[in-house]
DNA sequence: GATGAAACGTTATATAATCACACGGAAGAC
DNA sequence: GTCTTCCGTGTGATTATATAACGTTTCATC
């Protein structure tokens, strides 16, 4: 999942998962911290150095970085190295949608539709540790028919998938030869 | 959520989440023990003092325990007080399904329908903490969709929803008279 | 009763997250 | 301009959550 070039595949798009499909990455990036200074800029939002690091880290991956990671990437770039400097910069971003908190991994990542209202879905995979974002729309499902039934008001959902992605279950047929 | 006698609802059986409504909370904690036992009988696990103190803990609540809560209850009942204990006996009863990790919450819940095979989704009162159990069907909707177009295979889901049960709703309005 | 696997108790350690305080710089009031 | 206030940052310390490692006990099986 580091810099490749290959943009011609027909799974990328606003309302696509990437991540688990090659892409030109070093335009994800570019584009992700466009996307996020755009939006700062109109809500008058201080898109701070350290801010602005610790975005363009986990842009670099397409899989969660625990806090920790990131904090040791900081570090080698001289900001500074103590645990709120990245969990202050990690609240900010995802308080602003430009980066989500994958629960089941205690790890963070970059928003893959920023600007775009979404409730984000996530496919992990258990062998390589790669994430891909998707959409969901659990309000629409048998979750949401319980939440009417009972009276509870969704305001947040977290949707987590942990299985095995393409690539590497790929690697499993071939290395298991029939 | 502590000990109730009230029967009289419609919001209860298999398929319905539990949680929000009243219901006779002794009669929780007796059938869910027995039938971890059952359970635990016909696979051949063993369900030792531990592992079943660590359920009957978790049943008499319908809100998720950290670990750490656990463990506590358990030094007051004269069980090992080091944390590997609490951990291991969490281990066996979520991987038979007896039990529930909340990622959200770091905390763990009794599971409100043994026995039936299920993908569980949870509701989860951000005001008093308490947390209701549903079904949901993620590999039907937005998520399964996208894991089909990616090949991506799902082998387990969290599915969590943050917000205000029916009961903390009730009290906010009444709070706040208009 | 001997044997091996699983469970337990304990010590220590790793990982994740927050608190509390001091400092400095940007934005608004005057 | 200067003052004031708020916000973000750097740091040390602490709390919360989770696992590693090791020896002992318990149980099922032979
Ligand atoms: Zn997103
Ligand atoms: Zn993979
Ligand atoms: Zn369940
Ligand atoms: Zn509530």
């Amino acid at each position: 999942m580091t810099s490749e070039s290959s943009s011609s595949n027909d799974l990328e798009g606003a309302t696509t998962p990437v991540g688990f499909a090659h892409h030109d990455h070093d335009t994800c990036v570019a584009e992700g911290l466009a996307a996020a200074e755009t939006r700062c800029e109109e809500d008058s939002l201080r898109f701070t150095p350290v801010r602005r690091k610790v975005l363009e880290i986990l842009l670099q991956e397409h899989r969660a970085l625990g806090a920790y990671s990131i904090l040791d990437r900081l570090r080698e770039e001289g900001f500074g190295s103590q645990p709120p400097v990245a969990y202050r910069a990690l609240e900010f971003l995802v308080a602003h949608g430009l980066v989500h908190k994958i629960e089941r991994l205690n790890a963070f990542i970059a928003c893959a539709h920023p600007g775009e209202k979404h409730a984000p879905a996530f496919m992990i995979c258990r062998m390589c540790e790669c994430v891909a974002e998707a959409q969901s729309a659990p309000a629409r499902g048998a979750l949401g028919a319980a939440a009417r039934a009972t009276g509870f008001r969704i305001e947040r959902t977290v949707v987590e998938a942990e299985g095995v992605c393409p690539t590497c279950a790929d690697k499993v047929t071939k290395e298991v030869p029939a």
